[in-house]
DNA sequence: CTTGGCTTGTGAATACTTTCACAAGCCAGA
DNA sequence: TCTGGCTTGTGAAAGTATTCACAAGCCAAG
């Protein structure tokens, strides 16, 4: 059955979706693939071409009706239900992750917290009671973590990663600048800011390199 | 003169450059391509196209010298200098991104901070001053400013975006969950925490789909 | 100096993505 | 019912990126 969809079509797909709750938010019963493509920077070919993926559901002459195609998205991408998500690494970074109410907001309900240091562990932060990464296994057991957020500094990451895994985590999402090969099948994103500015750097650096054209 | 080099290169690139600090430091003189690409999680033969992209410095049956390699990567990628980095939005995010010390050792040094909320204008967070937002367009020109960092809700991203790139930033990193489209020329790349988040929940759901292999 | 083991640099081949372009189909209005 | 304007779905083409595979070159040891 199933067709593998590829990666960046699934980030597409990712954004679509969040077209299409504000679209019906706002009241708005059909899209048309030009529309969405507008709002989420793509072109009406590559939003027909990804929404075809998953025998699809526009009706020509009119568009998609951004319901129906909103409920097979969230379908596709297991968005129609709550993930629980655990945070290792409660510094600046995890603490502002933990008050983040855009990923509730979108489906990821943080339920527990874990760090080393021990001024941090049994205090309350946002609605969560931060336990020893000692007690990961246990913890991550009891309350039916399946994706881990990893907010260390980099030189630890990758043995927390291993912990996770052992756990019985099902996935990590990595803020800490290393790379962390996939474990055990436990698939591994890491979301590197540095990285993103170096990007940038190469940009403005090639630009002006070029003569600013 | 100078190829274009795709974003995905520039990425590995990046990566490179990290893992080639590292053997710096631990005075690593020679590294080959099978090495870098175990630690960059890519194959050797992607890690020597991508360096002969540069008119390339290794030596056959030796492998590349780190020292020299760090350089030209460094070079290529404008990162033998330090870039001036402003921050917009001054919340949990924002915040934590202001203490975020990996960024400075990388070569980007924030040098100035904007919110709207009178309560935190004036105030010196991390060593860095919080200026008003109506004051973008002389602060970031005062204190030349390369670099921006949206950290704002959703909601006022966009018109940001805007205001920076009147103000004369020569590029955008975004860390807001909205789509901002690239202004006079200013390039922009966004981090999606929950974009990312929601690619896991569709790696998980698919295999669950699949019967786990 | 020659041999052998190793590693680079790179064209050619493969795989993957995106764009093009147009037939098929829908709807509203006459 | 028929027509015209619009939009989907999709093969085929074009464009990118990655992997293969091997000649060219280096070094150390004998």
């Amino acid at each position: 059955m199933s067709v593998r969809i590829s990666d960046s079509t699934v980030r597409r797909l990712s954004l679509y979706l969040r077209m299409l709750r504000g679209l019906r938010v706002r009241g708005v019963e059909l899209v048309s693939s030009s529309e969405l493509a507008d709002r989420a920077g793509a072109t009406s070919a590559q939003v027909r071409k990804d929404l075809s993926l998953f025998g699809s559901c526009g009706k020509r002459g009119r568009g998609y009706e951004v319901d129906a195609l909103t409920g097979t998205i969230e379908e596709i991408l297991g968005l129609s239900r709550v993930w629980r998500v655990a945070l290792v690494g409660v510094g600046k970074i995890g603490t502002a992750l933990l008050g983040y109410e855009d990923m509730l907001d979108r489906g990821f309900r943080v339920v527990a917290a874990f760090d080393i240091a021990p001024d941090k562990i049994g205090r309350e932060i946002f609605g969560v009671t931060v336990s020893p990464l000692s007690e990961v296994e246990s913890v991550v057991c009891e309350k039916g973590v399946e994706i881990a957020i990893i907010a260390t500094p980099p030189a630890t990451a990758p043995e927390v990663a291993v912990m996770l895994s052992e756990a019985g985590v099902g996935a990590i999402l990595n803020f800490a600048p290393t790379r962390i090969s996939e474990i055990d099948y436990v698939p591994v994103r890491t979301v590197d800011l540095v990285l993103e500015l170096e990007g940038l750097s190469y940009l403005l650096t090639s630009r002006r390199r070029n003569g600013d054209d």
